[in-house]
DNA sequence: CATGAATGAGAGTTCATTCAT
DNA sequence: AATGAATGAACTCTCATTCAT
């Protein structure tokens, strides 16, 4: 008797998936709901059943497959690790969750849509606070212990952070050669020695 | 006489003018001929009197209103400034550059069309690789004189130019609070002097 | 069950029937998808359903309707006939198929486009070449057998064909007084005596 | 002092020969205005000083250069010649004229309208019925002195001419290979032997 | 649940025609 | 006489959405 919600479920679950795929590839206006249905395997009018528009759709797409919530598997509480091991493994765990190919087709459809909506950023800002709001507690206990200069953690945390975002939507969704050009390892060490060290010989 | 060239440049221009106001607005897909016309005060029929197509006047734009075009106004010869000096100016020209109104529109709409045709980007790449290539050159002299720490200079320059694109992108483009927060004097301040000391208290 | 494909070429007729009659009187040119939709009673969008395009349609019309399809009833063996009855029986046949209405509104769609198009007349050389090759081979026999004067065959059929395709021309496409002065009865019987005694007193 | 109507003259000539070049090269619904102009070396507007329309042009086409026109370079009182050589020198005369480049040009402007607008027709029919009208007087006289067989002459006269029109509209605006296979001469060799002696041999 | 034929609103585009210059 | 910018009506075509089956 469990067996409609289910399949209610499976069915919706792979129509959205269906749009992510097809959205992600022509954009949300450039697509249309024949090109979803058929990706899915299904007729457009079923579409229907499931969501009430298609932008009902898109909507559904943020909502349960929000590309900021996989960023939620950080740490309860700030583990004691040294700067260096700790902004390694944050710019590792990002580059890598970041760079799948799920989460890249969902950043796509994303940033299309906040170009026009910047009120659907808000989903965004939650999700992003997280992982600022992690570090900057770390950044602050190690201000206070005297191990990091001293400095406004938040913006510290958004330069580290935006170092990292802009290469990969350089790398992803621009597709840009320039910054193809090196592997995780590199970026991870080039971006964790410049936020520590600085580019001035000591 | 030698004013009907004059006028047709205008009326292009006009058009341009609201096309950028209208696709930065609603989207270009979501713009319609109508919109735009009405925001340039003719009718749609007008708009094929001076572009081929719909897209041809997005191309249009790009090509005579280009969005990086704006940022060739870099110095000829590599001034023998201080790294600080240097970064601190560089990064305010891109600041001021790129947080007008004029330049976030063209931005909005370059990088909605980006996102589904990255062909298109090779346009941008081009300007980019020339502020790119500006501070990879005095990078380089740095490090040979050894004021600067040995690295690689291109990583290093996209890094610190992405920690100023990320944080216009979430200021202007998505309008998120946390970015808007600060100050461009706070931002230069930070984004410098992380770039060139590094987070570690020496 | 089984209903839906007969629906559905049922619309497809039910359009192309409508199409045949909307273009045999306005032109293609100048006749409207919502003309041919109003003439089928349909909307105009729905045209887009089963064809690709009005150009399509045209197409369609010419491959399932091909005017000159009709033209293939011809006995498959060469029958033993005398010429005269055998002219007779020919020019009858033409002049019923040709004189029909179906066919009137198909020609005229057919000859409006093949002005401008002659790629498209290959269509039609394949059905008109049926009827000339079969008279012309009867001919080829009776030459060998002596009952007919030597000469060029192939010549011989298209200046008797054409005599009839010229008639039909003037009164069915241009309703020349002159032409719709005959019955079949006396245009059959003038050509076929022309055809073969000539009009000098033997 | 009179220029200034020979140069209108001039114009509007100029106008209507590259109507009559693109017209019969596009068919008049999808030549435009600009294809005219611009064959004419002037522009759009221009035309509406000389014509009242599009159409109005069409017409203008028709009136002053009828493709019929061409045709009344037959002699006024029919000469004494035998019917082979009438008939010899006639379908050459009809042949030459009807095959040139610009009376097909018309042929093919005339037929395409006349196929949606059989009132046209009517211009045509004149030029037409003289040369039916010559050749029926002078079968009419050779009839009476018994030199030909007793027949409709009318009909007989159609069913001769309707051989060459038919072939010409093959060859011309069909381009049909069959009928272009042969020469002038062939073809009026042909025609007349066929028409006087008939198919039978005697 | 599922289909896909059908609709209707509206988009991009074309072009004959006008008219200020 | 001549231009060509400008208009507006109409066209082809698309597609989200509905609904009878």
């Amino acid at each position: 008797m469990a067996r409609t919600p289910k399949v209610v479920e499976d069915r919706r679950e792979q129509i959205i998936d269906a749009a992510v795929r097809v959205f992600s590839e022509k954009g949300f206006e450039r697509a249309t709901n024949k090109d979803v249905a058929q990706a899915a395997g299904i007729t457009p009018g079923l579409i229907y059943h499931y969501f009430a528009s298609k932008e009902d759709l898109l909507k559904a797409i943020f909502e349960e497959h929000s590309p900021l919530r996989l960023m939620r598997s950080l740490p309860e509480n700030v583990p004691d690790l040294a700067p260096e091991a700790m902004l390694r493994w944050v710019a590792h765990q990002i580059l890598s969750i970041v760079e799948s190919e799920q989460y890249v087709r969902l950043a796509r459809i994303f940033l299309a849509e906040v170009l026009y909506n910047p009120s659907m950023a808000s989903v965004g800002f939650a999700a992003m606070g997280e992982v600022v709001g992690f570090l900057e507690h770390y950044l602050t206990l190690k201000m206070e212990s005297g191990e990091i200069r001293s400095a406004d953690p938040a913006l510290m945390v958004q330069l580290f952070g935006g170092s990292l975002m802009a290469m990969v939507i350089r790398r992803q969704l621009m597709q840009d050669p320039l910054a193809l050009h090196y592997t995780h390892e590199q970026i991870v060490d080039g971006v964790v020695t410049m936020t520590l060290r600085g580019w001035l010989q000591t």
